[in-house]
DNA sequence: TGACATTGGTTCTAACACGAACTAATTTGG
DNA sequence: CCAAATTAGTTCGTGTTAGAACCAATGTCA
């Protein structure tokens, strides 16, 4: 009888939780045209002035190769642009474009909704509950990790 | 004042709380020369005598699109391998090959091992409780999509 | 039995993921 | 001040992902 057997649904219930978060928030922001991980940049670029590129990884947890051709898509179809550090010859920020602004004015509160739509009826000790648990799993694998 | 502004620190919980769990655990997975679907796939058809690509695809959340790509490599390199179902024409079924028999015997326990790991010193009942609270946020996203 | 829907897998496209190698700009140390 | 180390981003190769279109085999039903 191994000792540490009881792990295995602790990860199987996470990852299945995860899962069924994730189904349900990418369904909805697919239907507005955008990729997961292209929201997720907007939204992280809405109402600031613009962040360097390796800041914008670090908040959206994309590494940078993968950032520079989502940026680049993003660019393409004009909702955000890239303009040169003022400083740092090898920074650039990344901002949203007058038309991107539209955009997050639009995607942003509505996927807000979508996903609070879910929470309706749900008390905030709960909330404080479910975010308890899942900081104490999470301190498991980064105390790991380090 | 939003009343439903509460869910948002919980969905960043969860989410920074699996990421911590892959990162930590798709790290070791790619140590042993697997990506974490092959590892996934090699784990799944251990100890079984094969399964169709629908019931391979329902049990690692994997799509069948996406399975075929996944099921082409880890052939390719001798580790599983196609076989017709006796009744069912359209059906195949994937099985280890004795090769990929011997990776399992290898990379499971090793995997396991390392998830271990982490949780030593944990009690039966935190992971009760961790389970408890992901199973109830889990019912809260099903719950929506259905 | 013969049209018709369903099911199991493959193929295709566009996009993302990661790591490694690479270039250019900046910083650091002697 | 200059060579070496660091940092910011891009590029590249391999692999994964979702979804849609597709084909062949099977099931349904009038």
């Amino acid at each position: 009888m191994p000792p540490q057997a009881d792990f295995l649904p602790t990860v199987q219930a996470l990852v299945q939780c995860y899962q069924a978060f994730e189904a349900y928030s990418a369904a909805h922001v697919r239907k507005s045209g955008l990729t997961p991980p292209q929201f997720d940049i907007i939204a992280t670029l809405g109402n600031t002035a613009g962040m360097t590129a390796t800041e914008l990884g670090e908040k959206t947890l994309i590494t940078k190769g993968t950032l520079t051709g989502v940026v680049d898509r993003l660019s393409a179809r004009g909702w955000v642009e890239r303009v040169a550090h003022e400083s740092d010859g090898r920074c650039q920020i990344i901002r949203l474009t007058r038309s991107g602004e539209g955009l997050f004015a639009k995607a942003f509160p509505a996927h807000m909704a979508h996903m609070g739509a879910c929470f309706a009826g749900v008390t905030a000790v709960e909330h404080t509950r479910w975010q308890a648990t899942l900081r104490s799993l999470e301190r498991v694998f980064r105390k790991a990790a380090a």
